[in-house]
DNA sequence: GCCAACGTTGGC
DNA sequence: GCCAACGTTGGC
């Protein structure tokens, strides 16, 4: 029997790397943690997890939904003085948010209080429950797996 | 090993 | 453009 699947969010600034981005490449590399936490995130994620993706400073919102496609292995983007210091995944695109939530919407309902996305606003990889994740998809009309 | 200074991230 | 939060660095 498969274990539950886990829920994830990723953070992405749209000027270095965004959603339109990801959807053309289709499968892409998710480097550039440099963060032991968000290490630590990306090192538990299996194949086959799904994450929202989050558009930061610009729009602040999820914007669509990736799926692990390769589990964690070194981050080839490092410096060379700290090769294989730091992890990578690769995420495929799934599909767009119907429609985006943003931090707003997510800031203004007390059900996310908990949520790692408010608590620790700088972590860019961080798991979301599966409550969360369900309520998140029905705000934003996701009607996927 | 503590803590102040500094750099970076991200929301506003 | 500013500021708060947080991680890292370096002096002691």
């Amino acid at each position: 029997m498969a274990p539950a699947r886990q829920y994830w969010l990723v953070k992405s600034e749209p000027d270095a790397f965004s959603w339109d981005q990801q959807v053309a490449n289709g499968v892409e590399p998710w480097t550039g943690v440099r963060n032991h936490m968000a290490k630590a995130n990306l090192a538990a994620m299996k194949k086959g997890d799904l994450a929202f993706f989050y558009h930061s400073n610009i729009g602040k919102e999820i914007v669509g939904v990736v799926e692990v496609a390769k589990e964690a292995y070194p981050d080839p983007s490092v410096e060379p003085d700290t090769k294989g210091a730091w992890l990578c995944v690769d995420m495929k695109a799934v599909g767009p948010m119907p429609k985006p939530v943003t931090l707003a919407e997510i800031k203004a309902d007390p059900d996310f209080s908990e949520l790692a996305l408010v608590r620790m606003s700088r972590l860019s990889v961080m798991p979301v429950s599966a409550e969360h994740w369900k309520k998140l998809c029905k705000l934003g009309g996701w009607k996927g797996k």
